[in-house]
RNA sequence: CCAGUUGACCGGGCGGCCGCUCCGCUCAGGCGGGGAGGAAAGUCCGGGCUCCAUCGAAAUACGGUGCCGGAUAACGUCCGGCGGGGGCGACCCCAGGGAAAGUGCCACAGAAAGCAAACCGCCCGGCUCCGGCCGGGCAAGGGUGAAAGGGUGCGGUAAGAGCGCACCGCGGCCCCGGCAACGGGGACGGCAGGGUAAACCCCACCGGGAGCAAGACCAAAUAGGGAUGACGCGGGUUUAGGCCCGGCCGGUUUUCGAGGCCAGUCAUCCGGGUUGGUUGCAUGAGGGCGCCGGCAACGGCGUUCCCAGAUGAAUGGUCGCCACGUCGAGGAAACUCGGCCCUACAGAACCCGGCUUACAGGUCAACUGGCGUC
RNA sequence: GCGGGUGUAGCUCAGGGGUAGAGCAUAACCUUGCCAAGGUUAGGGUCGUGAGUUCGAAUCUCAUCGCCCGCU
């Protein structure tokens, strides 16, 4: 799970609660089968987190959202900035979206999050159902 | 051919490209190989394994199991029987020990719900104001109820009654068959003992507790905790415990002393938290095939195979072809074309034996009933 | 991995073998000039589901489903 030197996508996996809970707080976006939360950290290598709540569904079906939103983000892993951490939360769609269209979603919610982080701090109370 | 019963099994296949994880080899570039299930599930039982407790066991309490025999490491599982119930049948279902050890309960209805009794009644005698009343006998009939003290019939009687008899049931006894549960038969008894133990209970048998986040080890870094005991210093004496002498007295409890507490020193013992890694960890009550024993569960022998090991948790993404199913169109049919699903239930986490539950679609075998033909 | 609780009227809960109840809510009526409060009455239940024991099950037993909560 180290990052080797000559292997620079690499991404580093979140793993702790803690850290999940801190990428709530940052800004996010929602696209089909999925919801991205993105926030500035220390570290160079960009983080990336994947979670899928229990009321989604089984077992198999959480397991394989989680497969299909890992293989998107090996494909749009340039895009993923140093300094940030991001978390994938896996909504019901993703079993049934192409696959195309989950990269390009990720691809797009990438973007957009940064784009929002550029223009405002997220304000308390303000819900930002952008979709 | 139709309907059904039981058992067993499959639960997409092949191939590109890009990835994940483990193992082996390596010339360090890579190469080769393995990679979810029948339930991996629920966690309802039984074990292995590990630690804790205990001299070893037994008992109490609590919990579980409950016809008999066998299988098994063990089981609440499985197999074969027995008994009861259901089905025309193949076959299916049953927590199926004990109610003469004791206690409790049996609502409503009913006279009466457990020990015998008598509401309407029946019979005999007496009295009568002719409505009935009193005394005695009876439990067959009526009525209530889930259940009313063996059932049916005949005899018998004032009316009746196991009062007597026959058959059936019941009870213990004897004989026979069976390892046994139990079954068959005989003579006897003369009915006593309603139901409920998935009510308490009694009897027999089983169970120490916790669980791989068990447990063992390594490294780093940080903090230095708790308990107990001794202790101011020097000298003398004694084997030692101790005793004696001198000077000095950490803080606090007003002062001194004793004692206590706190702090300090030393010794012994015990221990916490954080992070990462290794091990446990996959050759096992193991799978396939064949032969033998057994009705079977299963066992024995031979041979062959190595078959997932992740730890935010791998086994994926995508494309093509084929198969299956289904829908639509064409066709007399075989079939052709196009679309859809490109699949049900569901994801290993120490391992194994069961049970239970979920499951689109499909395959095979044996058997039963019915119809048709020969 | 280990363990516990719960499911009854629209909501919150009683009932632990013998005809299913309370409060709130709903509806109608009374009261008031009107509303609220108050009063009277009514309706509303597969007792989570399926088997079993029993004469009889919301209650006892077994299986199953959903929800909630602990410990590690």
């Amino acid at each position: 799970m180290t990052a080797t030197g000559d292997t620079p996508k690499r991404l580093r996996r979140l793993l702790k609660r803690r850290e999940f809970l801190r990428a709530a707080r940052g800004s996010r976006a929602g696209r089909a089968g999925f919801s991205l939360q993105a926030i500035a950290g220390a570290a160079e290598v960009p983080g990336l987190g994947f979670t899928v709540t229990r009321k989604t569904g089984n077992s198999p079906e959480r397991s394989r959202i989680k497969r299909r939103l890992r293989a998107a983000s090996e494909a749009c892993s340039s895009q993923f900035r140093p300094h940030h951490d991001y978390v994938l939360i896996g909504r019901r769609e993703a079993l049934t979206v192409p696959f195309e269209a989950l990269v390009e979603g990720l691809s797009g919610a990438i973007a957009r999050v940064h784009a929002g982080k550029a223009q405002s701090q997220r304000p308390p109370g303000n819900r930002n159902e952008t979709q």
